[in-house]
DNA sequence: GCCTAAACTGTCACTGGGTGCCAATACGGT
DNA sequence: ACCGTATTGGCACCCAGTGACAGTTTAGGC
């Protein structure tokens, strides 16, 4: 066991996360290219020059290269969000939270547009990020528990489950009219009007 | 084009429904039996007296056998959406059209649980449900953009995309908590305080 | 009842994602 | 330099899904 912490950690681990990151970047080009579906896991690897049986190795399906930093994202956003003064209330927060985690991403406006659109088009990859985008609703929900007040009530629960989906659906209605739009419209007004929409 | 409305309206079409109802039934005994994945698209056809390549006309993909209807779900919760009165307001109109939807199912509880259950087990069956509840949003947005108002606005657009999404949100997470109670907790009731959570 | 076009069926071959296994090799720490 | 351990590539395999082809069944006009 290696506990320097903090150090370059070993020649092993600096060289894989370099591989990682050029798949990403090899397969991201072919994928806008060609389209996701079309791409196949032999042409990527090809590419790169490895085998297709260590391409697996780096990233277990296909759909992981594309969303492989979700997981990351999703732990911004939960950072973000307990980040946050304790006494600031849930939506207060979760709009912060959101505002920082869209500005943490490394994506121009164009790439971002280019992605969104690629995750519309292909259903397996849409139907992926979904479900993680699931997955960020349960990491919220202990902050947002917490701001409600203090029982640990199974009614807390449904309270902040509810408040965590329905600021990340408000925050995908925003993006999705912003892509819509050719990202011409502002996305924070968007998600703005949304959470006005849905509180009455 | 045979247009007697509501007659048996031919024998293939007869038969079409009920190898498609045996499909499904036979399918759903064996991935409850030994789960979703672990099961074949082989086995069932074999089981049932079919070949593979047929099982695939009468359902595309494995997932489909288990979600096919919730397409027809969604129109059900479009129509009882529209039946409602045209003055009433979204968030009153869209429970009491999820209402209706929940009372349409044939499930018993029980059944309902072991669905949800196996739902959740797989994930690639999680991400395709999240996909298709995804489109039923797109279904309800004229209806609830007609109640909010005249003007065919974008920011209307984006009002009515999060109350449908967020209301399916709140059922989503209503829902949830049921099954993780095994069926104790009142639905209902879990859906009304999700959506009170969300308000303020 | 018969005949023809359309629909349905099974078989076969194929693509592509994903996995288990094994032998060869490259690496890190001592 | 040496030894244990990751990493790699190659192979064989499973399974979902698709296209093409030929044989069979059905609907519907005659």
């Amino acid at each position: 066991m290696n506990d320097r912490k903090g150090r370059p950690a070993g020649l092993r681990e600096r060289t894989r996360r370099a591989v990682q990151a050029e798949i990403v970047t090899t397969a991201m080009r072919l994928f806008l290219e060609r389209g996701f579906e079309a791409t196949t896991m032999e042409q990527i690897a090809t590419e790169i020059g490895i085998s297709r049986r260590s391409l697996f190795r780096y990233f277990g399906t296909k759909e992981d290269i594309v969303l492989g930093d979700h997981a990351a994202h999703g732990e911004v956003l939960r950072a973000a969000l307990e980040a946050r003064p304790a006494n600031e209330p849930p939506w207060e927060a979760l709009r912060a939270a959101l505002r920082e985690l869209l500005e943490s991403l490394p994506y121009s406006a164009e790439d971002f547009l280019k992605i969104t659109s690629m995750l519309h088009a292909s259903p397996s990859l849409r139907a992926r990020q979904l479900e993680k985008r699931q997955q960020w609703t349960e990491l919220l929900v202990p902050d947002i528990a917490r701001r409600l007040g203090a029982a640990e009530d199974l009614m807390t629960q449904v309270r902040a489950h509810a408040l965590a989906a329905c600021a990340l659906a408000c925050s995908e209605v925003a993006t999705e009219t912003w892509v819509r739009s050719g990202g011409t419209v502002d996305m924070e007004r968007a998600f703005d009007e949304a959470v006005a929409a849905v509180r009455g």
